[in-house]
RNA sequence: GCUGCUAUAGUGUAGUCCGGCCAAUCAUGCGGGCCUUUCACGCCCGCGACUGGGGUUCGAAUCCCCAUAGCAGCACCA
């Protein structure tokens, strides 16, 4: 019995178990293609993910194009790239523009079985009736005037904003969201980038729909979708259809990135950001050019969970998860920031062997020069400091003389270093250094590096007393690196 | 305003359904120490929370009520 118990304390589930999943589960993922990927995606994408995961089944990416108002032609791939790059388990692939025959067959039986009509009222008009928990004209219309206006709105015999398909709901349901909600609206421009209509399925339409027909199991999505999920409701018995089970997570603050769709578009076109890449910006690519793992964002999002709070998204937990993922993979290395160059006296000819990875020495190591004048960080020359131990090189003994520094050699015992309490500084040999600029958030930080760190492209490296950084682009000119995080 | 939802440390999270294993978990952060030729990693120690007030009960983070706060929706957006 107390085995029984103690075992239940330690079995930690990652996620909380849904109802009903017990024998695979089919979920979706249902972005808007209106721009690339970004964190707040990620959450929904990486908490469906986990539980197919974990229950195993289909996951389906539904690209959610219904308005073409805010569709991006350039999306559609961006958000297939993004996926991708976060390596999700995606099983089908649909696009909602290509079943517009879909809903209009559906809307057809749903008209036939007197769960809609076709409204023909002002909106402002059918408003002002919704707020007074009174009918508008057109509900009491029969099946057959509501069939031959919906071939009408097919056919072009109304203008945008003339008419729309609305659900039968309840006139007298105390939120004023509910009553007979839309589900199909006239748009005759702009055109729909990737089909030719002019008639289109509102979201909450479309959405009951594609769960039914994919066969839909579980629902994982934000909570500003609660009302639409009472509205689906109405579709779902109209039609006699299983619903499927849903869970709604809080809204979730991210602060220090942008995240608008409309402000990034914007920021790019006017050049304020260099592109959806642009590290001020909270798209996924973005991260992944910082150097933070896809398997990191995963995690931190499991981490959240799906509970219904609001909460605020952690950026150090976000940077823990990477640090756990990058720090047993990257390589060492010297950034010296602001660097000084200084001649040492005294010192012979040295050859330093500094390890390419602290904890893993099969790495191998790299090499460095030491042949009279190196560079060191600015920051590390001050009155106040009289001794330095070059890394994996020898100590420095710094006498000021009328404000003047000068540096001498003061022999290679480390202990020695660790007695004088010196600082073990990053250096590079003046004659082998090239320029590195490393880009954070705030600005640029302007230094010299390895010139191996050519050849880390792509990879993210650990500066050593810097911080792990992406290395973004090499060249004659030197290196350009992202920052990732301490 | 109307209709709902939520409320655990700086942050995230477990526990809340079925009241006692909770003087509240884990992670992150912060402080200190050890290790270390990085201010990284690892290890150890510490800091820090049940929104407030009533009620029910032998007993409440857990149930009920009120208050407060936050959030969502109230689009011919998704």
């Amino acid at each position: 019995m107390f085995a029984a118990l103690s075992e239940k304390h330690e079995h930690k589930k990652v996620l909380p178990d849904l109802e009903g999943a017990e024998n695979g589960v089919v979920m979706r993922f249902a972005p808007n293609p209106s721009g690339p990927l970004h964190i707040g995606h990620a959450r929904a994408a990486a908490l469906n993910d986990a539980y197919i995961k974990q229950y195993g089944g289909r996951y389906i990416l539904r690209i959610e194009d219904t308005d073409p108002k805010r569709v991006d032609p350039e999306a559609y791939e961006m958000v297939v790239e993004d996926l991708k790059w976060l390596g999700l388990a995606i099983t089908d692939t649909v696009t909602q523009s290509d079943r517009l025959h879909l809903y209009y067959l559906l809307c057809t039986q749903l008209i036939e079985r007197n769960g809609a009509y076709v409204c023909t009222c002002d909106n402002e008009q059918f408003k002002e009736l919704k707020n007074k928990k009174t009918a508008c004209p057109c509900r009491e219309q029969s099946v057959e005037t509501n069939l031959v206006l919906w071939d009408k709105m097919l056919t072009h015999g109304f203008k945008e904003g003339e008419a729309s398909v609305r659900i039968k709901t309840d006139l007298n349901n105390p939120d004023p969201a509910m009553r007979d909600f839309p589900a199909f609206r006239i748009l005759d421009v702009p055109a729909h980038p990737k089909v030719i209509a002019h008639v289109y399925p509102l979201m909450n339409f479309s959405v009951v729909a594609d769960d039914h027909l994919l066969g839909v199991t579980h629902v994982i999505r934000g909570k500003d979708h609660i009302a639409n999920t009472r509205r689906q409701r109405y579709i779902y018995d109209h039609f006699g259809w299983k619903v499927p089970v849903y869970r709604h997570y809080g809204r979730m603050g991210i602060e220090g990135v942008v995240l608008s769709t409309s402000q990034m578009r914007l920021g790019i076109n006017d050049g304020t950001y260099t592109g959806w890449d642009d590290i001020r910006l909270g798209t996924l690519r973005a991260l992944a050019r910082r150097g933070i793992s896809p398997e990191a964002v995963k995690n931190a999002m499991l981490a959240i969970g799906i509970g219904d709070t609001d909460i605020s998204f952690s950026w150090d937990n976000l940077y823990s998860e990477n640090k756990k993922i990058v720090d047993p993979v990257a390589n060492r290395y010297f950034f010296v920031p602001e660097p000084v160059t200084v001649q040492i006296e005294g010192a012979q000819p040295h050859t330093a062997h500094a390890m390419l990875h602290p904890s893993d020495t099969a790495r191998g190591t790299r090499t460095l020069e030491f042949t009279g004048t190196v560079l060191i960080p600015k920051s590390e020359v001050s009155p106040d400091i009289t001794m330095l131990r070059l890394k994996d090189l020898f100590n420095v003994k710094i006498s000021w003389d009328n404000g003047m520094p000068s540096f001498t050699y003061a022999g290679d015992s480390l202990a020695d270093a660790r007695a004088a309490k010196a600082h073990i500084v990053q250096w590079l040999p003046a004659q082998a250094t090239i320029p590195c600029t490393i880009l954070t958030q705030e600005g640029e930080m302007v230094g010299a590096c390895e010139p191996a760190v050519r050849s880390e492209l792509g990879k993210v490296i650990q500066f050593e007393r810097v911080g792990f950084v992406k290395i973004d682009a090499v060249g004659d000119a030197g290196v350009v690196a992202y920052y990732t995080h301490k």
